[in-house]
DNA sequence: TTATTTATTAGGAATGATTACTATTTATTA
DNA sequence: TAATAAATAGTAATCATTCCTAATAAATAA
């Protein structure tokens, strides 16, 4: 893969943050470094980082949410203020069961707890 | 709520079948019966289908699927035949965990494991 | 260094599921 | 049976994402 400029940018800002960015967010931002970049290629580049398994996306809703923390992990999603907090999982024990249970290989597993976060007691 | 034919038949509809269809499928079904039927009443019913509680939906990939199954439960999802497969989820142990770890109060719990089921063998 | 090759980009058009809008129809009630 | 307001059909709009194409730029060879 041949270096690109833009990946560049679009990498080092899904990695400055922590909130689950979207697409059309990290475009904002990377146009305040390069004026001209279009959303074409920041969505495209962002495939081709989730490829690299340099990022992992999240479905949020009916948004594609993209996030830095490549470990295995689940989400808290709070309904009020809509944050996703990222929690770690133990899946081991999950899939063996299904496997025996069901015959069916887990690959892999997403979980989205929904509910209300500790801002709002 | 007044009476609709179209209601009446689109409910119908979801409680003939386990394939979990989406709701152009449903319009397609649907208009074996009412020819003139639109998608936008197919979609307005569902919606208010569910509010009523008399259906669930799944979000599957950038569709919602619809399901008769009101229990409360998960999926299996084939990534070769594209099945969804309803499996019984006892959750309560899971949400008082993520309470005590988190201080986050679950409501809902969305859980879908990716792998290949057992016709693919 | 300069020319060549081809991946990558910018910009805009296309897609596809879903929602919104509005004139017409129809279930309900007086 | 007539009045009323909810529901519908048909179509336009929305919005995230993907696709398309001429222009640009990174990598390589001369």
């Amino acid at each position: 893969m041949r270096y690109s400029y833009q990946r560049e940018i679009i990498l080092d800002i899904v990695r400055s943050t922590k909130t689950h960015p979207t697409a059309e967010w990290i475009h904002n931002k990377a146009q305040k470094k390069i004026k001209a970049i279009s959303l074409g290629t920041v969505y495209r580049n962002l495939g081709l980082l989730e490829n690299l398994g340099k990022i992992q996306t999240v479905k949020d809703n009916n948004v594609v949410r993209y996030d830095c923390n490549i470990e295995p992990h689940n989400h808290l999603k709070c309904k009020i203020c809509d944050t996703l907090i990222d929690i770690p999982v133990a899946n081991e024990a999950m899939k063996k069961n299904v496997k025996t249970k069901y015959n069916f290989d887990v690959d892999d597993i997403n979980i989205t707890f929904i509910g209300t976060c500790s801002k709002h007691n």
